[in-house]
DNA sequence: ATGCAGTCTATAGCTGCTATAGGGTCAAGC
DNA sequence: GCTTGACCCTATAGCAGCTATAGACTGCAT
């Protein structure tokens, strides 16, 4: 299986995969005579894996911890969990943040739409501290 | 005015204040005698203005849009409104998407906890799509 | 033989800063 | 007058996580 296609089968691009080879999350396939990569099993559920785990928002360093956890399926599911209960945090923790930010923008825009078009709110917010007062 | 109180009084950091200068966010100040950068309250409205709406999410580009706004006072509350209500939809995509991605997170772990230490849920849903089904 | 899709390496670019190296300036204290 | 220290200067490289480019090769079909 040459890049192209494993690109295709895990939704990546050619140069993302090359990339996740160079850092080493990745191992370096065999190759071709024409020095093409030629890609088993074995990596497409490597790269799977990585793909997977990036969708659900993990760090490249948090996907290589998780990796050798994959390995062995043995004893891994509690350290498994840490590190998925450290992300999940981090992402309510996000949404947490963006609803305050999406609340504060949202007040600026209505104060906008009723004010007189000559007194913006929002570009009166945005001034600075001494002369808009917030 | 030098930098460092800039700084201080924006809560930025003196490098990003000259990083803001290079890329044109802000204006060029006058240098002293020993070729400092001085400011003058024109450059604090400014720089309190790109760091409000960074604060706000904005992007650079999106600042960079903004600031001539700021300047004619009149006529620009529409303007201002459509960038700002672009932001705001992208704002609520963006808590949108991280719920999606909370939930399935969740369900991993909690199936993990629940499981036997052998068969991490985590770990297996992480798989390539023809090895563990989803 | 030629064309074209696919692949190769190496390198630079993106966003929004942050950090480093290696120097100059300025006010205070001895 | 000289040093110390805090501040400032420029230029450059680095961070994440890719993405894009240049310039060359491979492999297959016509």
């Amino acid at each position: 299986m040459q890049i192209g296609e494993l690109a295709r089968t895990t939704s990546t691009k050619v140069e993302t995969i090359r990339f996740y080879e160079k850092i080493g999350l990745l191992p370096k396939p065999s190759r071709t005579s024409g020095n093409y990569r030629d890609y088993g099993s074995d990596h497409l559920a490597r790269l799977s894996f990585v793909r997977r785990a990036r969708g659900l928002g993990f760090r490249l360093d948090q996907v290589r911890e998780l990796l050798p956890l994959s390995d062995d399926q043995n004893r891994s599911c509690s350290a498994v969990d840490i590190v998925a209960r450290a992300h999940l945090a981090r992402i309510d923790q996000k949404i947490a943040d963006l609803r305050v930010l999406r609340y504060e923008l949202d007040e600026l825009i209505s104060h906008c739409r009723k004010g007189a078009i000559s007194d913006c709110r929002i570009i009166e917010a945005l001034g600075p501290p001494n002369e808009a007062g917030y």
